[in-house]
DNA sequence: ACACACAATGGTAGCGCTGTCATAATTTTA
DNA sequence: TAAAATTATGACAGCGCTACCATTGTGTGT
């Protein structure tokens, strides 16, 4: 024995029960135990009976790795998110929580930073545990990670946006019709000097799709926007405050302020609130997701409810509903909702 | 061939590549392929080469299924959180990804819905997979649960608090120590007629931690909390915002709330800016966690900042440290800081 | 009574990899 | 220059389970 060695097997690896000690003690064959256990073939009420009675006597459990060695396939489903910080994603995650529950799939993430080099080198780390389907929050891969998507031949489910062609499955809203109904909401309302507080379009492309999208509308009405203030950065509450500011201080008037998101707008309310500047008499809002925190507000915000429970939820299921892969794309809208509140 | 069974094994299983096809390839044993994809042993520059250059030309990618099995360990960690509506466990999720971003392991989060059954469930699901570690939100678990993570050998971090006794690891902070310094905070400040806004203690055992722990601080003062506003439920700003109400609306009049946490507390900043309460004049305020809102509000939030990422990263980073289980228990204080606000 | 279905079980051969030990070729040391 | 150490490679036997086929017994229809 080498000390050198930090550890050769298994600490005490006797210690694992296996098929074959369960179905020696019960005097059946170890394929009856299999059987037992994943309620699966005909069995007789009484070995079934015998055999769980050992099988709790002795606590033991089946061996996963094994299991999917010899099945070859597993019971993970890879899911692949940009972030943990904005909220949205870990909404998107419940979502697929909630899908799996009671179900014997169990969901393994990766946060790939808006990386596609990390989230190609997630896809190629979870793929070597042979996952039963995939989920993407995003549609931006490199080439080689959607390469091994696609050769993969498992289901994979791209979400939050169909506004580009999934690999397989799209599942999420129309960001580019969301900012269109945004700008006919807004043009409608009256509103007629806009002006745009966002964020960094590099890592969130659906914020500049709902951009298009609005400008669109907003060109329909014979408008466009007349001021910008854009942070270098991710969207963040502080973020909103300061680029509020920024936008009130320069020169162009504005009667409205459309946010890339609800972090941002609800960063334009609290600068509003600090600085008294009233909100929708002097300065309307609109924000974008439908976040708990706008209703709680002071003055209630008004936004435009993305689905992200649904979505995660909905792909999950959609999934786990035929986990081989058919012919055509699978699109599916989650839609949204415009909320009325009393900022815009 | 039978037509009724949907699939022999996997579809086109001819199309997975493995070790031997590699090894025949580059006309050297398997054993050879394998060190070479796990750097480890001594392989010449060549034969590395050589063996890259056939795994990248017809893309193998290793089966870790199989190679679990064969090692008889997994580059899997368990990790059992309560919620993902509470920004607070994302957030220790971050510190986790980031402590084990570049290594091997893969972490497999269940959610438990702060219901130890369902918690017991994961854990013997992920036993399944013979995990390398396990990291688990709080200190709450069946027996069952419990003495399968004893029995398991493998290191278990419990994270969050260490007011109680780890079957391992612990990491947290002091959540009576917390709440003792915020009562000396605010009786210091001098504040005298105390009111609690609170939500529900059951699956929250911290929030009621640190209330005893302020009681005390508060009786060494003389005082007492002379008001309770106590939600049935989760916290979350909407209900922060009805208790602060309740609490004014109370006939026994207090000059300061202490909350739950920030969620309740910005819910109740938000009910003071909306019914013109004068903030800190009339109504003090101090939350728990430093969340970032806390800063971006109009006022900034006082609170305690309760460092969730550093949790999690200190959790993973300990676990791999040392992933065979040591004799004694370990217990590690991240700490935390009274931030001094606006608000109290 | 006989073929035929079907329920209940078992034998066997892997799944694709890695641990262990063995071997051959080289270099270093005394 | 022989012996020891080191480097580079390979053979082989599983890891614990499940797919596949085979085998037995029991009831059913005609």
């Amino acid at each position: 024995m080498k000390s050198t060695k930090p550890n050769a097997r298994l600490p005490d690896r006797k210690l694992n029960i296996t098929l074959a000690e369960v179905a020696k003690m019960a005097n059946v064959s170890q394929i009856t135990v299999s059987r037992v256990m994943r309620n699966k073939g005909p069995i007789s009420d009484e070995t079934r009976k015998n055999v769980m009675a050992i099988v709790k006597k002795i606590g033991y459990v089946p061996n996963r790795i094994a299991g999917s060695l010899a099945s070859a396939r597993s019971n993970i489903i890879g899911v692949a998110i940009p972030s943990l910080s904005n909220i949205v994603f870990p909404e998107v995650l419940k979502g697929i929580h909630a899908a799996l529950k009671g179900t014997e799939y169990q969901p393994v993430v990766g946060v790939t930073d808006y990386n596609i080099k990390t989230e190609e080198a997630f896809v190629r780390s979870i793929m070597a545990w042979k996952p039963a389907a995939m989920i993407m929050a995003g549609f931006d891969h490199t080439d080689a990670a959607r390469k091994i998507l696609l050769q993969s031949g498992i289901r994979v489910a791209e979400l939050m946006d169909i506004d580009r062609k999934p690999i397989d499955i799209a599942v999420g809203l129309s960001h580019r019709q969301a900012g269109y109904d945004t700008g006919r909401y807004l043009t409608e309302r009256g509103y007629r000097r806009f002006g745009y507080v966002g964020h960094d379009w590099f890592d969130d492309k659906r914020a500049k799709t709902r951009y298009d999208g609005m400008c669109q509308a907003l060109a329909e009405a014979g408008l466009s926007f007349v001021a910008h203030s854009q942070f270098d950065g991710t969207s963040s509450m502080a973020a909103g405050r300061n680029m509020t500011a920024q936008l009130l201080a320069g020169k162009v008037k504005v009667d409205v302020a459309v946010y890339s998101n609800d972090d941002m707008a609800v960063g334009g309310v609290f600068h509003c609130l600090s600085a008294s500047v009233a909100v929708r008499e002097k300065l309307a809002i609109f924000g974008f997701n439908g976040l708990d925190i706008g209703a709680a507000l002071p003055m209630t915000l008004s936004t435009l409810r993305s689905n992200r429970f649904l979505i995660g939820k909905i792909a999950a299921e959609k999934l786990l509903e035929n986990l081989e892969r058919r012919s055509g794309r699978v699109v599916i809208d989650t839609g949204y909702e415009i909320i009325v509140g009393e900022t815009a």
